[in-house]
DNA sequence: GTCTATAATTCGATAGAC
DNA sequence: GTCTATCGAATTATAGAC
C-alpha cells in the first residue's frame, strides 16, 4: 500500500462502504458521493486513496469462491457437497457481498463481466477438471454449472422471482442438478 | 396513442432505437441523447413522445416469449421442445432484443426486475402448470426452469463466458436439462 | 411537428488551504 | 491526512421560436 498507517481505518471505512454500495445498486447506481457519505468523509478522500470510481471498483471486487477440495471426493456425492457450499457461501454476509457484487453490474459493466470470465476460468474449471477426472467435455460441464448457478444467484437474490423456497429446499434441488450436470448424461434420453 | 398519424415514423423510429440501446446497455449506460441520435431527431422528441426516460424504458420493454402450447404434448418430450424454443428465440433479431433488452437492465434497475417477475408469473408459471399436468411442485419446478434459462441468456450473450458452444449442441443439453427439472426428481438419489 | 436554447441537476475529478 | 471550493462535462427535462 502506497499511504501510511494512519489512514488505514479511513481506507478500509471506504472500501467497506463501496462494497455494500456496488452490491445493492451495481456500479451505475453507485456514486462515489454515496459512498463517502457512508463512510463520514469527504468524498475527494475516496479518489485520493483509490484514483477513480474504477479503481475504487477493482478494488472492491475481490472474489474467492473459496471452492472445497474435491480431490477424494466420491463422484455420487459431488453434487450435494458443492450445492451446500453455495448456498452456505450464499446466506452468509461474505457471499453476499462476494458474488452479488460482481453479479449486479456485470450485467452492464464490462469490466464486470470480464471479472466474472475471470473468477470462471481460474476457479470453477479447474474444479469441475478435478472433479470429473477431467474428462473430454468438462469445460462444458464447466459452463453449464455456472450458468445454473449464476442463474440462481440472478433469481433468487436480484429478481426475487417466486416462490421464494427455504435454504434446506434449495440444496436439495440444486444438488440433484448439479449432480447431473457434473456426472449424468448430457445428449438424448435418460429422466 | 395520443399523437397523430403524421408522427408515426419518428415514433418508431425512436421506440427501435430505444430497444437497440437498452439491450445493448442497459437501462442506466443508455441516454435520450443516444436514442435520439440513432433516430435522427432532437432528444427532445423523444420527451414530448414517450414523456420522459423511464416512459421510454416501459415502452420499449414488451416482452412476449411466444410460448408454445403444449397441451398434447408428450411428457418426455417437453424438454426438447421447450430448448429447441428457446433458443430460436435467441437467436433471432426478435428474442435477441426481447429477453435481452429485461435481462440487462433488471440487475440494476428495480422496474426491470419487477417486469421479469410479470413475464415469470403471466407466462412460464401457466406453461409448467399445464405442461406437468398441474403437479403439487410446478410453481417450484417453473422457477428451476427459469433459473436455468436466465442463467444461460447471462453467461451465454451477456457474460459471454468460454466455452461458446453451438447453437445444436446448447440445444441438446438445454432439453435434458430441462426434461429432468419438469419432469425428474428433485429430491435425493437419480443421477 | 420539429428544432434551438437552456434550465436545473448531478456526476467524477482536481487544486489548494489548513 | 482531511476538507472546502470548484471545475468541466454530462445528464434529464422544459420553454418557446419556427
Amino acid at each position: 500500500m502506497a499511504f501510511t498507517e494512519r489512514s488505514r481505518a479511513a481506507r478500509e471505512g471506504i472500501l467497506a462502504a463501496a462494497r455494500r454500495r456496488f452490491t445493492e445498486g451495481g456500479y451505475e447506481r453507485t456514486t462515489i458521493r454515496m459512498v463517502a457519505a457512508d463512510a463520514g468523509l469527504d468524498p475527494s478522500m475516496v479518489i485520493r486513496y483509490y484514483g477513480s470510481k474504477d479503481g475504487l471498483f477493482s478494488a472492491a471486487v475481490d472474489v474467492d469462491l473459496r471452492l472445497p477440495d474435491v480431490a477424494g471426493v466420491p463422484p455420487d456425492e459431488l453434487g450435494w457437497i458443492l450445492a451446500r457450499h453455495f448456498v452456505d457461501l450464499w446466506e452468509s454476509d461474505f457471499g453476499r457481498e462476494t458474488l452479488l457484487i460482481l453479479l449486479r453490474s456485470a450485467a452492464s459493466h464490462p469490466a464486470a463481466a470480464e471479472r466474472v470470465r475471470t473468477v470462471f476460468t481460474d476457479q470453477v474449471i479447474p474444479l469441475v477438471r478435478k472433479a470429473t477426472g477431467d474428462v473430454a467435455d468438462a469445460d462444458v460441464r464447466a459452463a453449464l454449472l455456472s450458468t445454473h448457478l449464476l442463474g440462481t444467484v440472478l433469481c433468487r437474490y436480484i429478481l426475487q422471482l417466486p416462490p421464494v423456497v427455504d435454504a434446506d429446499t434449495l440444496v436439495a434441488s440444486l444438488a440433484v442438478l448439479m449432480q447431473h450436470i457434473l456426472t449424468g448424461s448430457l445428449a438424448e434420453d435418460q429422466s
